[in-house]
DNA sequence: CATGAATGAGTTTTCATTCAT
DNA sequence: GATGAATGAAAACTCATTCAT
């Protein structure tokens, strides 16, 4: 316990490497080699550890969505006894998005670039979606009336995430202070909250 | 007038060959021969025409942005006699950027490409920049009250434009029905109108 | 006339420098920079001449046949006006077959390196496969008697040509002199000859 | 006795194992990884087994050849004291060729291959004429008449194998019934029963 | 014996750009 | 203006072989 295999270990470093390279470089100009380099491994065990260039981006793409769902999940556990309301329980987790994801630029950064990708690429495109999709939907939860269900929370939900990578895009493409588009979102936010009322 | 230069007009069939190859493939996959064969020019004259293959991405990104620029001041020509409130002007504004742009899917693959790559060129990024820069200040112009200035005003109508964003880049990434798109916008704008009055 | 397209040259010097080349290594082994070299043309034009390795190769393959097929209709001219028997016709055939393609050492070693090539890959087999056939076609053709057709003509003149390519790998494998070679396949070919009487 | 030593039963599956990866793939795409993964074994092995691929190679020819040379003294026995005349034991070898070896397609396709590679390999080269030299000897040997030795008898038997291989190589490409092929063999093996009479 | 990891050289293919005609 | 030819650099991917454990 606490000691990887090497394969798992090589992997993670690969990934992580890819995170790097594409803060600096488009997915399409970053070579196997560049990601090799940059993880400190010889570019052919890039094709021993995974199948494709193409491969490595989805696995990526994975990490992330695994990393930000568990980091949630255990964000969760810090309210889960204090019995808030849903305005409160919401409040929370529009917080975590915006700490944690909306204006977090690197991650934007590569997102950005990954929807670009998601564009033509089936497989990409796939995850991703399945990656929204599932945020989507655990917003939905959290903002749908404990009582009654109401249809158009699923749009809502929708319309919030999406305003969120509105946002985030906007964030890395002018390059806007976080205390900006803290208050940006938290604004819309609030409208959000009342609307629910 | 009337007769454009022959280079004008190579040029701009350069520039709609590259947007048909773009609802293709992404621009980095676009070789200089498929745009070349798209627009049935030879491949050497579109070093010709253009500086580079960037170039090329550069002049289409302005020839989109006057395009729509021109289509929308063309638009506001059938309202400007009419007289009418601060909020019928923004409810029509709204309604160009709903139909003109952010449900037009072809418009919205092409520029989810084209934000990607900006993160990364410098000149491309500078253009697209430019480009929503003037967008926004030209909307917050329609929602400014006429007496007073309002300082959040600006930051209002970059929310509006980023929500139009992420909604144009879920629109295309869920393959949105144009209805449902159309329905997402113009609840948030509802909220706007209310917001500004 | 005369003056062949650059394109059509090129194409020609290629294909000649796949045959210098397969005379020393095998087609797997063989690079595309090999044959560039060979070719004295930059291997990058390979693929300006042609579509991938294996398009080369099919060109090849029916450059051979073409030529061989020429060659051979040629060769008839010298005869057609002779009056001869069909027993005197086809001694003549085996003639051809005997001095200009069995007993040519490279042209051996060259196809029974592309027999080893079209058991794997379907397209060459295609052509390798049209090409014999077309080979014991013609050959049947001179063996049915003029009044009437026997059915099993065309399975001795498959006899024949596979009696060919059988003799074609022997010498080329125990290096048999040309004498001892074309002494195999007259003895043979008499008692077809016989057979046919 | 019974008990083999691990090492050659090992050696042996590797050699099986290639057998199978030929009737798929061409030697030089058969990768020492492919031949491991279908033996089973780790592929690192197959270099503590074997010296190198090209040695298992030479190492499968010597193992085919070995097996057919002990499959025909086997059939020979059934015959052995059944005092039989010149004539009718070399239709028993003619028809031990033609049913185990010129007919048998899976080993047809592999000895295409194996002709294909020996041109250029010297190693394989000299086990491929080894076996095919023990052949037409043995052949020879029952060709020849008890009484006198012919000298044109080994060219004979020379003619025989080559022509089952160009029939078998025939067989292979046109995808030949194996009642056709027998009958190809047959109508021709008697005409070299007739010319020994 | 067995295995997964590592390497370096090699493969086919693509492409922006330039140039001679 | 227009074209086909040419180039050199780079891409993804494969593989026989070796080695540490």
């Amino acid at each position: 316990m606490g000691r990887k295999s090497i394969r798992e270990q090589r992997r993670k470093e690969i990934l992580e490497a890819l995170y790097r390279c594409l803060l600096r470089k488009p997915y399409s100009e970053t070579s196997i080699k560049d990601i090799g380099m940059e993880a400190g491994i010889n570019h052919a065990m890039l094709h021993y550890y995974f199948r494709s260039k193409e491969d490595i981006l989805l696995c990526f793409i994975d990490s992330i969505s695994e990393r930000y769902s568990a980091l949630f999940r255990h964000d969760l556990k810090k309210i889960e006894r204090k019995d808030l309301t849903r305005r409160e329980i919401l409040k929370h987790v529009f917080h975590f998005m915006n700490t944690h994801i909306t204006t977090d630029k690197k991650l934007q950064t590569i997102f950005v670039e990954i929807w670009g990708i998601a564009i033509y690429k089936p497989a990409v495109h796939a995850r991703v979606k399945k990656m929204y999709s599932e945020w989507i939907r655990e917003l939905a939860g959290f903002m749908k009336p404990s009582n009654g269900a109401a249809a158009d929370i699923d749009s809502l939900a929708m319309a919030v995430v999406a305003f969120q990578e509105g946002v985030g895009l906007f964030s890395v493409s002018f390059d806007l202070k976080k205390k900006d588009t803290m208050a940006l979102m938290e604004a819309f936010q609030e409208k959000i909250l009342e609307m629910l009322e």
